[in-house]
RNA sequence: GCAGGGAUAGCAAAGCCUGGCCAAAUGCGGCGGAUUUAGGGUCCGUUCCCUUAGGGGUUCGAGAGUUCGAAUCUCUCUCCCUGCACCA
């Protein structure tokens, strides 16, 4: 099969039909969206899954009788393109190699990178181009993207309706920020593309005794402040002496450059960390007079640059109390508290220690000698056996959990002045950015939010969600956890492409904030780009008609100068497309993307257009491996497309595996589809030889596989159990096919009708390769156009099914038994030469039924099934051990058992290579004959 | 820490909701054989253990329970994965 000859042949035949440019008609329309891919790079494997699953489904719904809109646009808004850009002028070679041997993207393309708005568009192109060489069935009229101006103004739009709804609230919170670029950053803008988490500390004020000057300490365990012995410094460092809201304080330099970022801090002096040793400061919760110590550990970068010393409970502070008393820093063990009382189960010990953090260092065999990673190992333990286990002993919260007393105790420092909030980044290593400054958190004020934690917009969500259809269904509770976790979110950026933000022009609308509605424009796009609409014609009043239904065609008309008839057609389009959404993505949107298009649609669109189906699905792998850039395993799509054809491709990775579970996209996994596709290839060419005739056994059995096969088929469909569905369209056909020749079935008729339904349900996924078979089946027109074939509840027929397995099961039996026999003394050397196949008298079925039905020997026995009593009774005794896991057989009487066989007869001897003889347990003289079951002839080997 | 998902034969994965037709689909991989047989491809058989007539034994992370009957239901434990935001 030439994939490259007929995938073109059939994508011209397809653009030449217009078939996937839809307008509405009677029939129920659908609309299908895919969330937009962002167009920084080509797209490789692994965005095929949720196009390619998009479209399957889409050709699906068109198939079983729906108006299907399938639509695609692109993503350009927002940073990363623009921090691409930078690379490229800054010529980095890494990206620049990668695009040239990677991509394949020419030199003079690379430099035409500097600017932002040519990558977006290069880009967008590439992508577009390979989803047509893929076969995608998109109405390319209503394309789209993001930083167009016609864009911006359905945004514009969509801003002053969650304005107007209260929605866009206004507040300071903490970014990741770069000190030397003056930018937020997140995890694109990192080296090693880590995310910069932030978290808080409390930062508990130690006065120093008669200054007043502040020692503050950060810390993640206020609760411990009942235990402090001391505070430390590191005397190898330098430190500030600076004003921050009205009191004077010590911090490191480094800590007081880092910190003006979120306060406001004027440096006083500079002084050494030595200068601190030896001053005495007082623990506010208790008033106790502690001194200053020298810490070697205390890093200058993190928090404050000081931290209070909990010896009881922190094995750093335990540790480095014990190297400083050789020095003269003494502060003698029985001072040390113990706050926390541990009651771990599994540890009874625990509870009795008298200072914690010693006991958890002996746990994990260490002392104040080891290195630094094993006391981290030491502290992480005691946090964390703390955290479960602990109640506090001391202080105004005694008896409490620890965890709650911690933020109490918090609150009550925080309230009584003694402590504030501060803000870090929470790593385990440094983060920095990507121009090589170390990272820190900015308070930023005056931000523009959305207020998703509004409790009348989050009831909405719900009642959204309730009418949602969640696949697969698992993810519905997630939703929901989303929709209550989800609050204020950043609805603003300083930098990036995008639509400016109408309350603060000079910022960006942040970019996943602008991509929440635009697939309700899909459904009127192309007619504004048809009729000659400018930008600034689309005024609000229009998309208040058109997408709400809000005044009149008269004023939007006024307002916008559009023609009503136009406007109208927008109008009639969106409310015929909208009624039926479906939209696919991926399960890491639910926390973002998704939960924001329901938020938006509940609250911006009445609610008969509000979304339908979310659909999401996994990834694709690569050879069992995730894709990386690291690994180096990422494939262009295009270059996979040429290598192994577009219709494999689309099967491995839409149904090769189940919606939520990641395909794995190999070599392997493709030829397999390749060699069946080829094996469907020659039954039909093999079509030609075969004639129609009466039909048999054989050719029920076929037509019962088929139309079961639809049914499941169809319910798998409807349930996007893709993988389910396809097993059994491509995998099970085939083999069944197969069966049916090799058994000596060649009934034309019989044969056209399974592979014309077969190659009908294969559509969705290999349409390609469904257009040819079509074709070379006799038929005129496209396939795409074709319905999805019907299942026959009649032609689903138990019996043959029954009577066909029952000659497989017999196959099986035959071979066991040979090879079993064959090792027995006296048949060394011989062969058999004859397999007596010997089919149960009538009797037996109605005796097994009787006894499956009453679960009961004696009650069965009660029958006459025509036979001798004692033949009956031990008959059934073999039964006896199962009686509970008995099933009904059907009623095949044994001539037509026999009859079976005896067709069979020629098969089954070339199978065994020896002669066949299918005989009656009523008239066989085999020894062997009582064995036979209704469902297991009787065999009986003869050898020579 | 908080929240969610998961653990099935060599690997991947279905089955679990609705217990019995489950030694457990399917696909890869392995092994043996065939094909005028280098390899590859294709085809046939086999792939938990035992088995001298189609049989038996032990399995579905571990343990306990419910039931005539558990991969499937309940409880406990262990381990793994994902997300935690202003970022596409």
């Amino acid at each position: 099969m030439d994939y490259r000859a007929i995938e073109a042949k059939w994508q011209k035949a397809w653009d030449e039909a217009r078939v996937y440019e839809v307008e509405p008609n009677e029939k129920k329309g659908m609309l299908v969206t895919a969330a937009f891919p962002y167009v920084n790079a080509p797209q490789h494997m692994g965005h095929l899954r949720t196009y390619g699953t998009a479209d399957a489904y889409a050709r699906y719904k068109r198939m079983r009788g729906m108006n299907v809109l399938y639509p695609m646009g692109f993503h350009a808004t927002g940073t990363p393109i623009i921090a691409f850009s930078k690379r490229i002028s800054a010529n980095d070679q890494e990206l620049i190699d990668e695009l040239k041997t990677f991509y394949h993207v020419s030199d003079e393309n690379i430099s035409k990178m500097k600017d932002p708005v040519f990558i977006a568009n290069y880009f967008s192109n590439e992508v577009e181009a390979g989803m047509k060489l893929a076969g995608y069935g998109i109405d390319w009229r209503r394309k789209l993207i993001s930083i167009e101006p016609i864009f911006s103004k359905l945004i514009e739009w969509q801003f002053s309706k969650l304005k107007e709804r209260g929605y866009i609230v206004q507040g300071s919170h903490p970014v990741g920020w770069c000190p030397n670029e003056n930018n937020a950053v997140g995890q694109h803008d990192t080296k090693h593309d880590l995310q910069p988490e932030i978290d808080t500390v409390t930062a508990v004020k130690f006065r120093e005794k008669g200054a007043g000057t502040v020692f503050a300490c950060a810390t993640y365990r206020p609760e411990t402040i009942y235990g402090v012995t001391n505070i430390f410094v590191n005397d190898k460092i330098s430190y500030v002496l600076a004003k921050m809201g009205g009191e004077s304080y010590y911090l490191s330099k480094d800590a007081a450059s880092s910190l003006g970022y979120q306060f406001q801090i004027s440096i006083e002096k500079e002084i050494s960390g030595a200068e601190l040793l030896g001053k005495s400061v007082v623990n506010p919760a208790n008033g106790e007079e502690i001194p200053v110590f020298p810490g070697y550990f205390v890093d200058g970068t993190i928090g404050t640059g000081v931290v209070m010393s909990v010896p009881s409970h922190a094995p750093f502070d335990y540790v480095a109390l014990e190297r400083l008393r050789p020095a003269g820093y003494d502060i003698t063990t029985d001072r040390y508290k113990k706050l926390i009382q541990i009651d771990n189960p599994s540890d009874p010990d625990a509870a009795t220690a008298k200072i914690p953090a010693l006991f958890y260092l002996q746990k994990i065999n260490a002392d104040a000698s080891s290195p630094d990673d094993k006391i981290d190992e030491a502290t992480k333990l005691v946090y964390k056996e703390e955290a479960h286990f602990g109640k506090m002993l001391v202080g105004k919260y005694s008896g409490m959990p620890e965890v709650t007393a911690r933020d109490r105790i918090r609150d009550d420092l925080i309230a009584s002045r003694d402590a504030f909030n501060v803000y870090t980044i929470s790593n385990d290593e440094p983060v920095f950015c990507r121009c090589g400054y170390r990272i820190v958190v900015k308070i930023v004020d005056n931000q523009w939010f959305i207020n998703y934690g509004d409790p009348a917009w989050k009831d909405a969500a719900r009642q959204g969600l309730s009418s949602l259809e969640v696949f697969p269904a698992k993810y519905k509770s997630t939703f929901e956890k989303v929709i209550e976790w989800i609050n204020l979110r950043a609805a603003e950026r300083e930098q990036g492409l995008g639509t400016r933000f109408p309350l603060n022009p000079g910022h960006i609308i942040e970019s996943l904030s602008d991509s929440t509605i635009y697939m309700s424009y899909y459904t009127f796009i192309h007619i504004i780009r048809g009729n000659g609409v400018a930008a600034e014609q689309l005024k609000p009043e229009l998309f208040d008609y058109v997408l709400n239904g809000n005044g009149s065609i008269k004023t939007a008309s006024k307002a916008t100068g559009i023609d009503t008839l136009v406007i109208q057609k927008c109008r009639d389009s969106f409310e015929y497309w909208y009624g039926f959404s479906s939209r696919h993505s991926g399960p890491d949107l639910l926390w973002n993307h998704l939960t924001m298009y329901l938020f938006n649609h509940v609250t911006i669109f009445d609610r008969k257009f509000w979304p339908s189906q979310v659909i999401m699905n996994g990834s694709v792998n690569y050879e069992g491996q995730k894709m990386s850039k690291s690994i180096g395993n990422v494939i262009p799509l295009v270059d996979a497309l040429a290598r192994y054809g577009a219709d494999p491709i689309r099967f491995v990775s839409v149904a090769g595996a189940e919606l939520d579970t990641d395909t794995d996209f190999s070599a392997d996994s493709c030829g397999g589809v390749t060699t069946r596709v080829d094996m469907l290839h020659k039954y039909i060419i093999g079509l030609a030889d075969m004639k129609s005739k009466e039909l048999g056994h054989l050719d029920y059995w076929l037509y019962s596989k088929l139309h079961s096969k639809i049914a499941a088929a169809t319910q798998s469909m409807d349930r996007l159990e893709i993988k389910a569905a396809y097993t059994e369209i491509f995998y099970s056909s085939i083999n069944e096919l197969k069966w049916y020749m090799d058994r000596g079935g060649n009934n034309e008729i019989v044969v056209r009708e399974f592979i014309e339904a077969v190659t009908l349900m294969l559509s969705p996924v290999m349409p390609h390769v469904a257009e040819e078979f079509w074709q070379m089946l006799g038929k005129s027109g496209l396939v795409v156009k074709e319905e999805w074939p019907a299942s026959n509840e009649q032609m689903i027929n138990r019996q043959e099914d029954t009577i066909e397995s029952v000659i497989m099961d017999t196959i099986a039996d035959v071979n066991n038994t040979m090879a079993l026999t064959s090792k027995i003394d006296v048949n060394k050397n011989k062969k058999v030469s004859e397999v007596k196949i010997i089919i149960a008298d009538d009797w037996k079925l109605k005796a097994y039924n009787a006894l499956a039905k009453s679960r009961s020997i004696g009650s069965a026995m009660s029958n006459d099934f025509g036979a001798g009593k004692a033949v009956v009774s031990l008959y059934l005794k073999q039964f006896a051990k199962n009686l509970n896991g008995m099933q009904e057989l059907p009623n095949i009487g044994s001539e037509t058992l026999q009859k079976a066989f005896v067709e069979a007869s020629d098969y089954l001897s070339t199978r065994f290579g020896c002669k066949v003889v299918v005989e009656s347990e009523k008239t066989t003289k085999s020894q062997r004959a009582s064995r036979a079951l209704p469902d297991k002839p009787a065999i009986d080997l003869e050898w020579k």
